[in-house]
Formats: C-alpha cells, sequence, structure tokens
DNA sequence: GTCATATTGAGGTGCGCACCTCAATGCAAG
DNA sequence: CTTGCATTGAGGTGCGCACCTCAATATGAC
C-alpha cells in the first residue's frame, strides 16, 4: 500500500498536524520539523494523492487566454481549441475561457491587463504584441499572484513568466531551408510578405529566413519585406509592382498566419511562373492550397497542442509545481501535402 | 455550485443510491429509472467529479508497454520515454512498466501475451511485427477485459483495440516528397535501404515512397530495396555494390529506425558523392548526422508523445471513456537541422 | 522564577463519490 | 391471497487530504 500523510507522519516522529504544516507550508513550523518530514519523504517515498489534494481542496482554477479580436483563420482555430479545453476541462473544475480584445492600442491592452481581477482568475495566456505598457501590465500581473504565459507571441521573454509557442528565429529557418531547397539550383528572388514587421515575431522570422538562406543558398536573393497591413488592395499593389520589377523571383515566403492575403494577390500578378511558396500556420486556407499544390510548405504551430500546453502550465504553477519541460516544447513543423493527416 | 450526486438524485426523484447504481452501471435498475438519471444529467448538466471517483475507487491502474528487445536507438530512447512516464505516473497512482521481449519468434512473443495475467495488468501497448499468432493472442487480451493498443508497429489494425502511431504509407510518402523535391532536377536514382522488407511498416512506407517518387518525379528511379539484416558486413556488401552498380545514384532513403549500419555503409563507400539522405526517427545518431548534414531530413513520429497517447487511450477506456480523437493523433514530424530544437 | 511567543499535538469536519447492507416497496405469477 | 423476484430507498463507511480549533508544551527574554 502507498503510504499516506499519516504513515509520514509516524516516520517523521511527528504528528499529523506538523506534517500538514509542512506539506502545505503553513507558518509556525519550525526548521527541524521541516527537515524531518523532508527526511522522511524521501525515505518512505511518499507522494501526496493528487484526487484526495484536489477534492479536499475543492478550488475551481480559473485561466483565460487573452487573444487579439482580429478574425483571421488561425486565430479561429485558436479560439475553437480553447473552447475545445473548455470542455475537457470541466470535468476538473477549471474554467478556461477566452477573451478577444482589440491589440491596435498597447494602451488598452495594458489597461484590460491591469483590470484583471486576480482574486477572480488563477492564470491568463496572453497573445499580444511586444510594447513595454504591455510588458508592465504582465510584470504587475505575475506580482498580484496571477500565473502569466507568454502565448504564441512575439513578445519579448520575461523571465517571471513561461513562454509556450515555438523559437521564431528557428521557424524562419525552417522555412529558410524548405524554400532553398525545394528551389533548387535555379537561381532567383525570393519574395517576403508579412501583414506587419512591426510584429516580433515577424523580425525573428525574417532573421532566422535570411540567416539560412544567405550561408547556404548564395544563388538566391530574398528581397526586402513586403508589407500588407491586412489590405487586399495594398497587397495587390505592392507585391504586383515587386513581381513585375523582379521578373526571377522563383518564390515567395509569407511570413504572418494571414497567408490568404498576400497569396491571393501572388497568383493574381504572377502570370504562370511557378513560383516555390513556403507560409506560416495551417489554416483551412494553407491547407487547401498545400492539397491544391500552391503551396509547397507550411511551417506550423499546432495550437491545439499550444492551448494544452499553456493549460497544464498555468495550472502546475498554480499548483505550486513545476511544469514538465520535455512535454511542453511546441514543435516547429512542416507541413506538405504528404503529411497533412487530413481525418 | 457545481452539482453533485445528490443533486443529480434530487433532480431525477430517485434516491442517492439508484442514481449511484445507474452511474456505475450495477444490475437491478429499471430502464425508466436509468432513463430519468440520464435526463437529470442532461438538465442539471451534471458531471462526476473525477477527483472524487479516483479517491473513493482508490484503484490503481496497471498498464505495460511490450516492446522489441533488440537494443536500437529508438527503442532506447523509447524505453526512457516509457520510464519517464512511469516517473511522472507514480503520483496518479498507475503503474507503468516495459517489458522487451524478443520478437523474432512470433509464437513466443503469443506465448508471452497469453500468459499475461489479466487481473495483474488493466492494459498493454504491444510494438510487435505482424503476426498472425500474435494478433489472436491480441484479440484473447481484449476479450479478457484487457485494454489493447497497438503502438507504433506495423500490425494490421484491429477494431477492438487502439492504435498509437503514424500512418506509415503517409510517412514514406512524406518521405519521398521531402526527397524528390531536395534532390531537384538532378535525374538518378534512388536507393532504398531497410534493416528487413518482412516488417509491414517497412513495406507501407515503401509504397508510399514509390507512390510519390513515380507520380511526382519521373526523372528519379527508385531501386529495389536492400536489406541489412542489421549485420554490418552484409550492410556494407550490398551497399556497396549497390553504389558501384548504380553510379548515377543521388539519393538514399533508410526506411528503419536504425540508420546507423546502413548509413554508415554509404558513406564508406559513397566515395565523394552528395547524396540526399532521408532516414526515419530521431534517435542520437541520426540527430549528430543531421547537424552534422550528413542527413538531410528525417522523418519522425516523437516517441514522447507516442507513449504519453498510449497512455491516456488505456487510462480512458480503463475508465470506460472514450480518448479524445484529436489529441491522440501522432504526427508525422519532418525534422531538418533548422526545427531540431535541441535544448 | 514569570511571562510571552513559537511550536506542536489531538481531534474534528468535510470534500464527492463508490460500495456495502438491510429493509421496504413494487409487481407478477401461481 | 401468497410467494418470489426485481427494484428502490435509507443509511453507513471509507478513500486521503486540507483546514480549522483548542489545548499542551517548548523556548526564549526578562
Amino acid at each position: 500500500m502507498r503510504p499516506t500523510a499519516k504513515d509520514l507522519a509516524e516516520a517523521a516522529g511527528l504528528s499529523l498536524a506538523t506534517v500538514d504544516r509542512v506539506l502545505n507550508e503553513r507558518p509556525n513550523v519550525s526548521p527541524k520539523a521541516a527537515k524531518k518530514v523532508a527526511e522522511a519523504i524521501e525515505r518512505i517515498g511518499f507522494i501526496r494523492n493528487p484526487a484526495a489534494v484536489a477534492l479536499a481542496r475543492n478550488k475551481t482554477y480559473r485561466f483565460r487566454f487573452v487573444v487579439p479580436a482580429s478574425g483571421d483563420q488561425y486565430l479561429d482555430e485558436l479560439i475553437s481549441r480553447v473552447g475545445e479545453a473548455k470542455e475537457a476541462l470541466r470535468a476538473e473544475s477549471t474554467d478556461v475561457e477566452a477573451a478577444q480584445i482589440p491589440m491596435s492600442d498597447p494602451h488598452h491592452v495594458a489597461k484590460y491587463l491591469s483590470a484583471i481581477d486576480c482574486e477572480a482568475v488563477d492564470g491568463v495566456a496572453v497573445m499580444a504584441p511586444e510594447s513595454p505598457q504591455v510588458r508592465d501590465a504582465l510584470m504587475r500581473l505575475v506580482e498580484r499572484g496571477v500565473k502569466v504565459v507568454q502565448f504564441l507571441s512575439g513578445q519579448e521573454r520575461m523571465q517571471s513568466a513561461d513562454y509556450v509557442g515555438v523559437d521564431n528565429f528557428a521557424a524562419g529557418a525552417t522555412a529558410g531551408k524548405i524554400a532553398g531547397r525545394f528551389i533548387g539550383a535555379r537561381p532567383g528572388k525570393i519574395m517576403v510578405v508579412a501583414e506587419t514587421m512591426m510584429a516580433l515575431d515577424s523580425i525573428q522570422r525574417r532573421l532566422g529566413f535570411d540567416s539560412i538562406i544567405n550561408a547556404q543558398f548564395p544563388h538566391l536573393q530574398s528581397l526586402p519585406s513586403l508589407e500588407t497591413y491586412a489590405d487586399e488592395k495594398r497587397a495587390g499593389l505592392v507585391i504586383g509592382r515587386t513581381l513585375h520589377h523582379n521578373p526571377d523571383t522563383v518564390a515567395v515566403y509569407v511570413l504572418s498566419s494571414e497567408a490568404r492575403v498576400p497569396l491571393t494577390a501572388v497568383w493574381n500578378a504572377q502570370g504562370g511562373r511557378p513560383l516555390t511558396v513556403v507560409a506560416h500556420e495551417r489554416t483551412p486556407f494553407s491547407e487547401q492550397a498545400l492539397i491544391d499544390e500552391r503551396i509547397d510548405a507550411v511551417i506550423a504551430q499546432d495550437p491545439g497542442h499550444a492551448v494544452r500546453s499553456a493549460l497544464r502550465i498555468m495550472r502546475a504553477r498554480s499548483d505550486h509545481r513545476e511544469p514538465l519541460a520535455s512535454q511542453e516544447r511546441i514543435r516547429i513543423e512542416v507541413l506538405l501535402k504528404e503529411n497533412l493527416q487530413v481525418e
């Protein structure tokens, strides 16, 4: 039989009450007693029964995902994954919700974060662009005891918060390697398109991409980043112009998760030229384009995994446990038509 | 407050005892009562508290991984992942163990499986080559109430068991696409090497690989599969001979997870020719070779995920719950030097 | 020594459920 | 009507722990 707290008390030569104080880090415990308990735990291999703990505490966890309001397909997917997790975790008495808020104004985001009632929320996973105001707001949340996860976004990493997402430099490098190898020996230019280059993740992906192209594919040249600002007309204009001025364009790399606008513009303007196309994130659009062989490869991070990972981390932190690093690393996936695994 | 079984009894107009009988599928319940309970569950949104259930049942789960005894690096990795899971699940009162048994003789495997005491084990995840004897033994295990998972292996899928692993045809196709695109326009031959072509997964990968090469890369020709039988000398011989007879070989595809023997033979014999190399499974060897740029791409299925997935499935089945399909699909990963994410 | 404070012990309650027993009801066949 | 069986109800116990109270002891300062 597995040892219980009672066995532990006996082994430590202390009363259940004292053992309880040690286990739950309550005050009025002498260092001597704490040590005796720690030793006894080692000696008899005591492990708290998580079910009993959960039952006795009878606590409900409250976690919130804070994501941009703009409705691109990747975000839609993300939201639906959060909903899935919400359902799955109802049994475990943990409330999961997603708050979609406009991200254009950092002050607004910061205000939203500051207004979070830290009594009503145990953890928040925040997907927001880098900005000092947001960083400050996150710091204050941490100080108020809320477990914060920097979620899939190009914020500078805080050391008082966990990060869930891929290394965007490596993701860009992966895109560069795939693009370079797929293009083959043919020299030419690579068009790089982003929704905006203000986002830190776009910058990092671009740096990673260029590092590989420059080092390993000297016959290729990646053009300056085009920005669409999510505006179809503008996208059509700048992309059309770039393709016109660079008839030796052999590939397109879309940095942002929203690939529909830029790629539609590309296909409208390309005039039958065969282009190697690499984009980011699996969406209904990119999935279909992979199947139709209009995109060659997609570099992705699984939103379902990201959501579950963020939740596991927030849960662990709430319980003062260390999350299992090996399980929580989000991988940089390379998706081709062949390994899409649509069911 | 979340409704308890007591609330449910009240809502159903029945006693706690009857509700308990319904919830735990005990005998002596009229269909009428069962229906009343089901309705009440819907109406008040009752969910059993898993912590309370676990505590009251106070059951320990016993799951066993049955894997080949031969110690290639992928298996070592797998075993160590099982050990990791064992540690992580000690808290949840579930025992996890790995049994390594020789797989060369199907009768022996079948005998081992038949000898499993179904009172002492709740679930087994079996990684064994396809054979009628093994299939029968698995069927009998299922009939005796053991939850069976077909694990990472090329067995024909049983419908009374779950499968954890990738679609090997798709994995082969992915390898084919990567190889074809990485080779580029240069025509030539592709050498295909396996430890043995007796294994169903090797056959499926080969079929997937060829389907892509034949359809999309007509300038490439994949050679008949070479078999090493895990014998270095034999590998050196057949590989050297093949390379000698096919000076226009441009790529090597290693079907098996054990890539060290065949690739060492290739590198010994290749004589400076630049070859595109695609292999399966992440191992210390393949990882290092990716970093050294001696392998171009690795098609992998994460053993850690596979282990955790198998455990979640066996756990769900033991609790008469349906596993969440969306979370349990093992992905076909494409690993390059750039997205290895060594920490 | 006395007092104040820190530390420990004993014991109880309840979390939500599974599992058990025993009595009480219903219902049908005879 | 009685007998037999299926169904239901009432109630208790225990799973392992958190959290609480109150008393008992230890430790220190003075």
